[in-house]
DNA sequence: TATGAATGAGTCTTCATTCAT
DNA sequence: TATGAATGAAGACTCATTCAT
């Protein structure tokens, strides 16, 4: 009788290493070899369960993306409007260990992104993503008369998604200076003009 | 004597065609052999004019930071406050053919600033002239009575460094979604916010 | 499952084709490539078995000096003395194909170990241990009274370890010269000093 | 008019050079570029006066060979005998700096000259050379009454020979071992036998 | 005479991938 | 299912050499 193997969980212990691997050493240096040394595995092991490369890069940008929204998903439960739009971004934010790791390997995945539609596509999707988030917090806020019913809410998501965006990369490039208090502090300050836009 | 060439200039040259190709086919597929063969020179040649791959790559980040910022400053001749700010933020973000590949060369670098001190310090240094930047153009608007004269401007310029930069990668990331004309009207709505702040 | 394959023993063999090429085409021209080409083997496969070349430089030296101790422990089994260190001698100097080989192998590590520290301490031991060898043999010829009580071993060690080493160089550098009969009529004269300081 | 210059005089220059880098770096890493770099020739420069490398090798060798003879003529002057034996030895022995990077360097040329017939030629000549002068001394000696006059002189020139060259080969790899103390030691132990032998 | 620009072969090494077991 | 043996292409880099000036 065959071994039974859960094929999935494997492929996430597998993925998983990988994440932490394109965090820490950089895709350049995220090599199957490398992979398998790390995790214990054989490299023929590692090929049985990702056709190539290629898939294995991929699944892990697909991994991250999932596990964040997971994370939100379970964040929000129960909340709503403006208190929601507030959690979501500090959530999006690399704040914690976990966070950042994530931030460094969108911004590997970013690199590949901008010269392969493959790539890209999937990154535009997660965007994409995140604005109906931000979008349907914002509907609930301004059907809670958090926010005034005249304003027009998809400049605003956007503005909202490409501050995270930005802040999120800066905070990844300058992190002696863009800490985790001076993040909360310009989250509070976007959220401080969603108020004043009241 | 041997033929006089200007070392900078080929150098120039070289790091033009990396830059063309970091923005096209990507860090990964840039060798230095694909580089000889796109610029016909041979790999020799290349050498000849940079010690290794990592100061040539370097070189070619450099120089885009200072390719964009003399732009700038020609472009920028003459103008003050919020008109100047305007003018650099359309400057920057990915509207034209070359600043759509200086962005693309720009999140190449950002994976490994991501995960190497080296680069990082590099990228660093550029979002903060850019900060400069700002907050000199917010000095002036404030100077002349185009903003309140008590805000706070630090602020400000964070809030506008990190929307450009947000902006300017979901454009890479969703070309197609956040098309030029998007982009403008994005900026178009954060100088409404600044002319708000009054 | 893979087929098993004996590591140390397809690592002999690599080392052994090494050594044949560090004593024809020398240490130069001993590249992977030429190793590869020569065994049949692919590069990678040389690759598998060794980290770097510097590992299968050292691993070759040091097999033959294994091996040339080893043939003088066979060759050795039963005598002492006088008898013993003769035949030692002869077994040490480059009289057959397979000594000469070993002489010119070890003349490639030669010029490595004077300038280089690891390589000379490799060499270092090996005539450390000669010199152990013959002081031994020397110790049971006095005891056999082969040898005057009084003489002092250690400056008679030096002495033949110097001459077998000279006339070993000179063998390989003047081979015409110095013939097979020329060598072992040098050592006949050696032993012949040896006696007569009874 | 051109300029007047004296090419032996600049070839010299640079095969000095060449001795130098042989005797501290080996022949691995004496390249032309390193030559030219610590000479401050250029490249082509040192190809005007060396065809190529390998008579740039050659050249050098047989300048090491000229120099240690010139250095002993200059020693033996009004010498003759076993005095002028005892310090032809000693000068050959690796005891001051320059001896010492002269056996170095005549070291690396041994790997080539086990596999090279033109260097095994060069360095059989030097060897031949050698047992020319110690012959040569012993003739003198055995005239002057300090040997025995049935005495036959080859052998015991071989043996010297022999015991010199192992001796300074193996000062040069096991250097704390074989000091100038124990080498001139060993010198007079060798020149006692050859008094005993009167 | 002398330079250094330029070349391309050749160096070691790393890699993804295939495949027999 | 799983291993690791084996391959060969491609990586960065070094080198001796040629040649126009």
């Amino acid at each position: 009788m065959p071994k039974i193997v859960d094929h999935d969980e494997r492929r996430e212990r597998i993925v998983e290493i990988v994440a932490e691997m394109l965090a820490t050493v950089g895709a350049e240096k995220t090599t199957i070899r490398e992979i398998a040394r790390q995790s214990g595995y054989s490299r023929g092991f590692i090929e049985h369960y990702f056709h190539n490369k290629e898939e294995l890069i991929t699944k892990t940008i697909r991994w991250i993306n999932e596990r964040s929204l997971a994370r939100a998903d379970v964040a929000l439960k129960g909340k709503s409007g403006l208190t929601a739009l507030k959690a979501f971004s500090k959530l999006s934010l690399p704040i914690t260990p976990e966070t950042r790791n994530e931030w460094k390997v969108r911004m590997q995945f970013w690199g590949m992104a901008a010269v392969s539609d493959e790539h890209r596509r999937e990154q535009s999707k997660r965007i994409h993503v995140s604005e109906k988030i931000i979008l349907e917090f914002l509907q609930q806020a301004q059907d809670n008369n958090e926010l005034k019913t005249d304003i027009d809410l998809l400049p605003l998501a956007h503005s909202l998604l490409h501050r995270l965006n930005g802040l999120g990369c800066n905070a990844i490039l300058r992190p002696t200076y863009f800490t985790r208090q001076r993040q909360l502090q310009a989250l509070d300050h976007i959220m401080a003009e969603f108020i004043k836009a009241r």
